[in-house]
DNA sequence: ATAAATTTTTAGATTTGTCTAAAAAATATT
DNA sequence: AATATTTTTTAGACAAATCTAAAAATTTAT
């Protein structure tokens, strides 16, 4: 047999970190990543990620080139959707069935992410009926590693009496979350640009009705569909 | 803080099926049960369950003295507990919503039962409305780790023209369970005892309406109501 | 273009959990 | 009771994943 497609090797959870450490870096920077970012990203040292790249590129899971940063293969770009793909799931299942908090959903789908069965994944994405997006607004990938692209774009960028739908988060902290509770600002809900205010760049927005005030702090993390 | 009830250490993947080993060896044989019982239980090396044990002794989780055995504390047993609760409940939830079979469940319980969150547990206990049971008809420990004792017996001690309910398996292996489903052998059905062939121990048995013959493989590897 | 600063890698050590082979203790046998 | 057998522990080694400190390569600055 030389079933290579997918799921023939055993990753350990350790090795599932680093290649979705690597895939999210990859997707912002668009370019080969450092060790040192991450290392960053995982909270380890530039040596750590050294070590365990070499691994990875032993398997075929990475292109490294010492001192070049990091690409990931088509093979470990699979597995590293695989794992984003399971951890979504998990967090629909802990917001709709479980009473988690979208603020309280990572850390557990970070444990959740490593379990290995095909079939559990499988069953659980039809359990969910198939959900596209998880609690923060992110796709999910479906069984063939799939995504929907979305048209989207930060908040802070629209201009004065544009409208828009709030339909994601970029910053997925708990912090973050939790003012988003506290300002009712919900994914899903209907905005309009009333005012931007030229010294600190806040923004005074129309949304379900009510006239509120946000940082830019809050509108560059605040994903919105893309009008066109 | 000196919160020394549960759960302020963390125990790593080894760690747990150590104690859950040792918690049910110790159940079957009622004594400090010995490192080789623990090596073949958990398929690995005497040494390297010496090794282990010293370290639970340390933490305070399991009683050993050299040469004589090991046993559980009440927080190593507290511990063995809430991860045999774990498994069970995700056993129940993998069956009744992801459309597993009960000689499908293990594997992956196996895994499941080690995601840490207090929230998670308590929350797929309620989602699935506090099961008594898993599939497999063994007892669920509730939050507290408290156990429902049933009174069961094994089939194959029934005599000629005793009645009773099946709730339980002894053996959970792949292949007992699917002979069970092949001959529609299921937990709840009531049984009785027609005919014991005396030179090779089988039984004649009514279930449900029809008459079937086991062997005493099979009657001895299932449980039913104690008829008091 | 050379020096300075930064990034990355190497070398060697550490921790966890495992193993094999040998030694020590406990149990069984005669 | 002495010997043989079995069980258990110790000692030393190994793989995975990490770390620190030092060396090497790259990038930036002058």
């Amino acid at each position: 047999m030389f079933t290579f497609g997918l799921m023939e090797i055993e990753l350990s959870q350790a090795e599932e970190n680093y290649l979705k450490a690597i895939y999210s870096l990859f997707v912002v920077a668009n370019k080969a990543v450092s060790t040192n970012k991450i290392a960053e990203k995982l909270e380890t040292k530039a040596s750590s990620v050294t070590d365990m790249v070499k691994k990875l590129s032993d398997k075929n899971l990475v292109n490294y080139v010492k001192y070049q940063g990091v690409s990931l293969t088509t093979e470990g770009k699979e597995f590293a959707i695989h794992v984003i793909r399971k951890h979504r799931l998990w967090e629909v299942f802990l917001v709709r069935h479980l009473g988690f908090k979208w603020d309280e959903v990572h850390e557990v789908a970070e444990q959740l992410e490593h379990v290995k069965s095909r079939k559990l994944t499988d069953g659980l994405d039809a359990f969910l009926d198939f959900p596209r997006y998880d609690p923060h607004g992110d796709p999910i990938p479906d069984k063939e590693g799939n995504f929907i692209k979305r048209n989207i774009t930060v908040l802070s960028a629209l201009k004065i009496n544009e409208e828009s739908k709030i339909v994601g988060v970029k910053d997925s902290s708990s912090a973050f979350l939790k003012y988003l509770d506290n300002a009712e600002i919900k994914l899903g809900a209907e905005i309009k640009v009333l005012h931007k205010e030229s010294f600190d760049n806040s923004m005074m927005l129309l949304i379900e009705g009510q006239k509120i005030s946000i940082s830019q702090q809050i509108s560059s993390n605040l994903y919105v569909k893309q009008n066109d």
